[in-house]
DNA sequence: CCCTGATTCGC
DNA sequence: GCGAATCAGG
């Protein structure tokens, strides 16, 4: 396959709309996305401006020392908000509905400060137990939160089954309490 | 170990 | 110019 005009196009509005280079890489087909990716940055466009921004940046950058780390510009401020959004919730229907859930009503976006269980993680949970899925064990998958709930010994147990990033066996609120301490994990070789 | 984009460099 | 391999991050 290679880069005829139609096909940039279509790459072009695509990557415009803030669409993914998997994506489009996708949608174009005979491609992967890191050709769209290279193409994306040999048109010039890796900043996802509509040609507000010059991004006129000096590339000059000498392939001499790798040691060199200018990183990306990235992106200062997009005007326009990225109407992606991934509604991909189901919505779930309560079946049974497990004892009443008391809710403190106080979000509090977690605050990393003492090592022990902060009342922002607990929080955290029962929040995120309301959102949970409640999925049983079979339900889960390599890739939902199994953190438990409830308990195992009555009707009222399930695990979150909320999204769990990957590898970690848990949602990103109950990774939170289920590893506090740890914190220096910089540099990974392969 | 899923994904994202960024960069390098042989072709 | 192309894009796989790699890198760096979420």
């Amino acid at each position: 396959m290679s880069w005829t005009d139609d096909r940039v196009e279509v790459l072009k509005k695509m990557w415009g709309e803030g669409k993914s280079a998997s994506q489009i890489a996708k949608e174009l087909g005979g491609v992967t996305r890191n050709a769209v990716i290279g193409k994306v940055h040999r048109l010039g466009l890796s900043n996802r401006s509509g040609g507000a921004s010059p991004a006129k940046a000096a590339t000059a950058a000498p392939k001499a020392k790798p040691a060199a780390k200018p990183k990306a510009p990235e992106k200062p401020k997009a005007a326009a908000p990225a109407p992606e959004s991934k509604p991909a919730a189901p919505v779930h229907k309560p079946i049974g509905r497990p004892k009443l859930i008391v809710t403190a009503g106080q979000p509090l976006p977690p605050q990393p400060s003492a090592n022990e269980i902060s009342p922002e993680a607990l929080a955290s949970v029962r929040e995120v137990e309301k959102k949970a899925k409640r999925l049983s064990v079979m339900e889960l998958t390599e890739r939902t939160c199994k953190w438990p709930v409830g308990d195992p010994a009555t009707e009222d147990f399930w695990f979150c089954g909320l999204p769990s990033q990957a590898g970690k066996p848990y949602c990103e609120a109950h990774v939170g309490v289920a590893f506090q301490p740890m914190s220096a994990r910089r540099d990974r070789r392969r």
